[in-house]
Order: structure tokens, then sequence, then C-alpha cells
DNA sequence: CGGCATCTTCAGAAGATTCTGAAACTTCCG
DNA sequence: CGGAAGTTTCAGAATCTTCTGAAGATGCCG
């Protein structure tokens, strides 16, 4: 961020950026809540992303209002989350963050770990329910109530397993990729 | 629910479909909330999904331990989702409440909402801050850096905005459906 | 119309989540 | 080793969300 370097007419260019980058983050913070994410936790991550270059800690705070133990912790949940890596500039004993640039990577890599942390346990528990009432004989009235209620639950677990077995598909580290999931959807007639 | 009608020895089976129940509303109530959704809410949809028959006020404020009001939000909130409806019995002024059956079309709805009040208004606030910077020349330094930022903008905006014109022809009433785009994901080799 | 059953609303309470700030820790350097 | 720069931690504070309960609305029925 090269500002006093800069003449003073490219200042308001500079406003520019800085509000359209507030704006950003902003808009970031309040869609991400919404998906059950911390506020501050996507802000820095938009601000990261917003940036390009590597950002310290002292200039988060700055530049989003917040406390260093915030900015601290929730750096780590990013890093923790495979989002943000830390990277050291020469002379400088300050660490920096910076964010993959690539959108897809990014979303691949969001979707990877809320696959593992939110879809993959319930399945855990899913089928542990589902083991409780085992199979069903249908000869009397309790007994179709039974299979009834577990034509409801294997339902429901056959959809979840389908949409896991396809997110380990497209999302995984090995898997063939996001862009081409979506390049196969963009194809159907 | 013909508690009352059965033998003594199908309350005990009873049992084992009440606590399948108990623990399946559990589940889902927890996975909602992580993912910003009101836990309650998730709860009720939860209970109707696996109880299937229609189910009034009173049997939920029970069976959940929720408060009346609480209860009756909730289930507003859901029919504003479109994924409960109201169901009248003969002979009893009570008001029921069911919700669809078909796991397919109950995630298509859920989708379909939430892209309506999280992914849409996201573009809309992404577009109008793309609109501040316009075209950069690259001639000066602080050209060069506005079309970075553009540049940064344009990617984030073209990824959302293939998600959601994908969405748009999977999970809308009109479109091709949930299921479709699953067996094309499914068929890549 | 009066009275009863049911449902809705909303102000404030309860509860959950997120944030702060200062102390403790770590690391680097002379 | 001493100490300065930088980072992490966590108990309590602040804030935001969700829930309750009672008052009021609605509507049905004789």
């Amino acid at each position: 961020m090269p500002t006093e370097t800069q003449p003073a007419s490219e200042d308001s260019q500079g406003d520019v950026i800085r509000e359209s980058q507030d704006r950003f983050v902003n808009a970031w913070g309040k869609m991400a809540s919404s998906w059950g994410i911390p506020r501050t936790m996507a802000e820095i991550h938009a601000l990261l992303y917003i940036c390009g270059d590597p950002v310290n800690t002292d200039e988060v705070m700055e530049r989003l209002q917040i406390s260093r133990g915030n900015t601290s912790m929730s750096l780590r949940a990013l890093i923790d989350w495979g989002l943000v890596s830390r990277v050291h500039k020469r002379g400088d004993r300050k660490e920096y963050f910076e964010t993959e640039q690539d959108v897809w990577k990014l979303f691949r890599t969001i979707l990877r770990e809320r696959k593992k942390r939110e879809i993959d346990p319930i399945l855990v528990s899913l089928h542990e329910i589902r083991d409780l009432t085992g199979r069903a004989e249908v000869s009397s009235e309790a007994g179709r109530a039974i299979a009834a209620h577990n034509r409801r639950l294997d339902d429901m677990l056959e959809f979840i397993e389908m949409v896991d077995g396809l997110a380990e598909r497209f999302i995984s580290p090995q898997g063939r990729g996001l862009k081409l999931a979506a390049k196969m959807l963009s194809k159907v007639s």
C-alpha cells in the first residue's frame, strides 16, 4: 500500500478503493453471519481477499475497529479452516496474513470444511438413530408404525448420503473440482 | 397417535419410536442452528417431518417443551418459508400442521428460500459496490490498483452469479428439479 | 350477543454468542 | 541474559438472538 509515494490527486482514488473495500467487507460479513459464521471472522477474510496483499494484525484491527484479541482468535480460526496463511516479510517481525485469491478454490475449501463440520456429524447421528429401530415387521399395527417411521428416516438418510457423496467427489482435495461440477450442470438442456 | 387403544406390549414399541423421534429432532435442531437457522424452528419442522401426521400447537409445545408464543411464531416462520401448511380436522377447532414428506421437495424449498434471502441480496450489494469503481485505465499506478481491485470484485461476482444461475435452473418451481442435478453430477466419470 | 376455545403479538427476560483488554507467554536480538 | 516487540489466552462485559408469558385479538357456537 504505497500511499506516501502517490501524488495528491491519487488520494481521492485511494478513497474510492477504500470505500469500496469497506462496503465489500460489510456486505460479506452480513451474509456470512446469516449462514452461521461469526461476522468478524468473515470480515477479516473479506478484507484479506479484497486487499490482495498480505495484511498484518494491526492493520486488520485498525480497518475493522476490533480488538487485538478478537483479531488474533479470528485469524487463527481462518487458518484452521485452511482459508488464510501466515506470511513473513523480511525485516519485519510482524506476522502478515493472506488468503487464496482464486474464488473457486476459496469456495471449495469453505464447502469442504462445512461438510466436515456439519454434514458428516449429522450423518453419524442419523445412522445411530436409524439403528435404534432395526427392521420392522409389517404384520401388526405397531410394526407398520415403525416401518413408516423407518421409511422417513431412510429417505432423509439417503438424501444426505447422496449429497455427501457428490460433495466428496467434487470438493475433496483429490476430487474432480467444483468447476467441473458447475460445467456439468450448465450443460443440461 | 392411537396410544390408548394399543395393548400394553406395544407401549414399549411406542417408546422406541418416541425416543427415535426425539433424537432425530435434537440432531436436526443442532445442525440447523449451525447453519444460522433458529433451533426451535428447525426442531418443529423435524417433529412434523418425523411424525408424518398433522400435529397441533399443544402437541408441539408438549413434545418440545417450548412456550405457546414461540411455537406460534416459529410455525408462522415455517409457513412463510413454504415448508409447513395448516390442516384442519373435522370436529376439532384446533389448527394442525404438517410438512412435505418428499425430502427432495423439502430441500428444494429450503434452497430456494435461502437463495432468495441470502444470495440475491448480496448480489445486489456487490453490483452496487462494483459500480463505484467503473472501468479503470491501466496507464497509471493508481489505475492499475483499481484494475486489480475490480478484477477481485469481478471474480467474486462472476462466481456468485454462476451459482445463482444454476440454482435458478434447478430449484425454481419451474426448474428442472434437484433430482436431475444430482443425476447429472453422479454421471461424471 | 356473551362466553369459551384458540391463536397471535410483543415487551421484557433469559440465554447464547461474540468481543474486549489486560496479563501471560513467546520469540528475537543485542 | 534482559528486555522489547509481537502474539495468544481467557474471564468477564457487551451485544445480539431467541424465548416466555400474559394481554389482547379472533372467531366460533349456542
